[in-house]
DNA sequence: GTGGTTGCAAAGGCTTTGCAGGCAC
DNA sequence: GTGCCTGCAAAGCCTTTGCAACCAC
């Protein structure tokens, strides 16, 4: 699943129209399995509606983070992707190509231990980054 | 501390020339004990050497980060900041202000379980970011 | 003297924004 | 009909880069 839940619907997204660009948007992204940016949504969303401008692609994407159903991933000098599934956090940034590779391990409690110290945060989520190669750029810096 | 070790030295950074600027650079990022971005320092710097550009002191902090001196910290759509503290890797990221807050507390290991699971990667590190509110905002939006 | 480094300014890339027209409700 | 949304284009911001002059070694 790319959001919170099985049963979530397109107009319980703080969006007020439901205007066949945002529907195309949050369709992409939906079934989308890599860490797409603006310009990869935008390229794929106008094979359905052509006329769609890089701006409307921001301001929806701004729209699905402001609400939660989008991770914002950002890296050092290079354009923001988004995550959509927001089941596990982990990713390896692979330090020499940049790719964000997905990682799925259970994770020991990280909250409720720092919640407990910091009881003058508000602290909502945890996320954890893995940084080296990604197998790729491994096997080419070994050959 | 802001680096590895007491004892490093300026001219082991992977910096063929000592020149005024890097110096300036250099002991302007030791001694923040913010996060600051390029602009920051940058300011900072020109009190010392007021005829530094900007550029330059991009090009030293470029340099830090190759070396392992600094860690870039971006969020979406800021200017990267930089962290000197390299001991402890904890954040919160103030969802409201966009602040780094400096958390210390103690980790489970979350390298070695991870490094098993997937041998085709090359992992070297592991960071870990929280996500909340900074003890300023909370309060302001309690009020 | 040599070549790494600087300052300057321009360019680059990503993202946001103002506005008039358009369209979902 | 109302007001949110769109497309367009320009602007904004952070960061990088080309180049001639400079200076640490």
């Amino acid at each position: 699943m790319s959001f919170r839940s099985a049963h979530y619907t397109l107009d319980a997204m703080g969006i007020k129209r439901l205007t066949k660009q945002r529907k195309a948007v949050l369709e992409v992204v939906r079934h989308a399995n890599n860490h797409p940016d603006a310009a990869w949504v935008y390229q794929r969303v106008r094979e359905r509606v052509p006329s769609i401008s890089l701006g409307t692609v921001y301001r929806t994407l701004d729209a699905l983070v402001d609400d939660g159903y989008l991770l914002p991933l950002t890296h050092s000098g290079e354009a923001t992707r988004y995550e959509a599934n927001l089941d596990g956090h982990l990713h390896l940034v692979c330090s020499k190509c940049g790719e964000f590779v997905d990682i799925s391990h259970p994770l020991p409690d990280l909250l409720s231990g720092v919640k407990e110290r910091y009881p003058e945060l508000d602290i909502h989520a945890v996320q954890v980054e893995y940084q080296g190669l990604c197998q790729g750029c491994r096997t080419r810096l070994q050959s």
